[in-house]
RNA sequence: GGGGGCGUGGUCUAGGGGUUAGGACGCCGGCCUUUCACGCCGGAGAUCGGGGGUUCGAAUCCCCCCGCCCCUACCA
């Protein structure tokens, strides 16, 4: 099915965090490419781009730049009464900040609609067509049948006899969806049509209107769909399920790709970790599986605390600067860095860093008692007198206050970490002290002493 | 009802005649240890949807059944 050629050139994704948006110049070459594909990702703007379109989107868009070729993106708004400009300008945002750039488009179905009624006067001109009660439908056959192929499914066969002939045209002369796609994907030269299983039963009829229209179908990949934890299709009630709840959440865009990637699709056994470009250089329509997969997020947020790990404070950083719409949090960035699994999950741990927690009641009762506040005296005296005040040092002193008191190390850092952040759960309290500084160390741990 | 698709631990999957059915997330236990995580080590968990065949041997091939999903709209 795929037919190599060598030395072709190919676009390639700049990898994890540097795939700049639409329109970018750069180009690799790349030695073994698959001939250059049109592929096309074509949502209904009646809502938020879920998890499955984005996935969708993922595997058209590989397709494209792993081959050289071109992503068009069309949006199907034939649907007057359920497309809104604000759902298409949501998805653009949704498929901007997963980076995948489009070559083409995007383009309106609705507009393109005086095209498609001229496909329909030819049909109904050559007698493939007729109209009906206002409406037009297409003549299917009573007999025989129409065979899809499919690159992930194999040879479909659909026979006639269940087909009835369909609606192309509503009375008040608008096309339907079917007449549309097939005439959009002929007139855009796509090659490849990717898209969910659940338009496999309306590809019989696309070939036919294809056919009738005197040309070739293209080739046809249908995805598996994505389920909720319920084996349900996914909707609001499974937790973040469209790309933008995804962004809220804090997720990255890169280990958004890859973890939808591998919503049925592997390398092999046994890889996970991959680069945008390593999908780029390795997808393949072949190895997409068959059944259904469930968006599960506690995997997503697995792959994603490993790749917030892998970002250096400044890049991770920034990107909690511009989710959070603050500045100036480098510091508290790296120290938070290896205990987070999203950028949400930076201010609940280290919001103390910027600016004081309030203190939480259960966890001041259980710290601050059997000689906690003494203790605390000891490390703030310790504290003040720390020179330079840095990590090595502030160790150096902390521990000699366990010393002190021959107690448990934990009996010292635990009240002096519930001065600092009204909690007793934070980063390293080393880090964290020399982080806030001595000035805002002391200060906290005397209101802890005048609480106490 | 008709047509179509799919079915490997809770989840994502590998494997497509002979494997102790492999890996990952999650879960449980341990180590590390200043909390929580991370990391490392170990463990539980799958009669490969069910039943028949074919075969010395089937998750893998054949047949039947069941379940779920999609289409069957003048929605997309």
């Amino acid at each position: 099915m795929e037919t190599w050629a060598p030395r072709s050139t190919a676009r390639s994704s700049t990898g994890p965090g540097g795939t700049p948006p639409a329109g970018h110049a750069p180009s690799s070459i790349v030695t073994v490419t698959t001939e250059p594909v049109r592929v096309r990702f074509a949502p209904s703007p009646t809502g938020a781009l879920h998890i499955g379109g984005a996935r969708t989107a993922l595997y058209n868009w590989l397709l494209a730049r792993g081959s050289g070729g071109a992503f068009v993106l069309r949006i199907e708004d034939t649907d007057r009464e359920r497309s809104t400009p604000e759902n298409v300008e949501q998805i653009l945002d949704a498929l901007r900040w997963l980076e995948l750039d489009w070559d083409e488009g995007p383009f309106s179905q609705a507009e393109r609609a005086e095209r498609h009624r001229e496909q329909i006067e030819r049909l109904l001109w050559e007698g493939d067509a007729y109209e009906h009660e206002g409406a037009v439908r297409l003549r299917v056959p009573d007999e025989g049948e129409t065979v899809v192929t499919d690159v992930i499914r194999g040879t479909v066969t659909f026979p006639h006899s269940a087909i009835d002939d369909f609606v192309i045209r509503r009375s008040d002369g608008s096309p339907l969806y079917n007449l549309a796609v097939a005439v959009d994907d002929l007139d855009m030269g796509i090659t490849h049509v990717v898209r969910g299983e659940d338009h496999l039963s309306n590809t019989p009829r696309q070939a036919m209107i294809l056919r009738a229209l005197g040309a070739d179908p293209p080739v046809y990949a249908h995805l598996p769909l994505l389920h909720g934890t319920d084996g349900k299709k996914l909707s609001k009630r499974h937790g973040a399920a469209s790309v933008q709840e995804l962004r809220a959440a804090g997720y990255l865009p890169e280990a958004v790709r890859n973890y939808i990637a591998l919503l049925g699709w592997g390398l092999d056994a046994s890889t996970t970790f991959m680069t945008t470009d390593d999908l780029v250089k390795s997808f393949s329509l072949e190895r997409v599986s068959k059944s259904p997969a469930v968006f599960d997020e506690q995997k997503l947020r697995w792959m994603n605390g490993r790749y917030l790990r892998e970002l250096t404070p400044a890049e991770l950083a920034a990107r909690l600067e511009s989710l959070l719409g603050r500045e100036g949090l480098v510091g508290a960035a790296e120290v938070a860095q290896e205990k987070m699994q999203t950028l949400a999950d930076f201010w609940p741990l280290a919001g103390f860093l910027v600016e004081r927690q309030p203190p939480q009641e259960k966890a001041w009762e259980r710290v601050m008692k059997n000689g906690a506040l003494e203790r605390l005296g000891a490390v703030r005296a310790a504290l003040a007198e720390v020179e330079p005040f840095q990590e090595e040092q502030v160790e150096e002193a902390l521990r000699a206050v366990v010393e002190e008191f021959g107690v448990k190390p934990k009996d010292v850092f635990q009240p002096l970490r519930v001065a600092i952040t009204g909690g007793t759960i934070s980063p390293g309290i080393f880090e964290s002290v020399t982080a806030l500084g001595r000035d805002e160390v002391l200060a906290r741990i005397d209101s802890a002493l005048e609480r106490g």
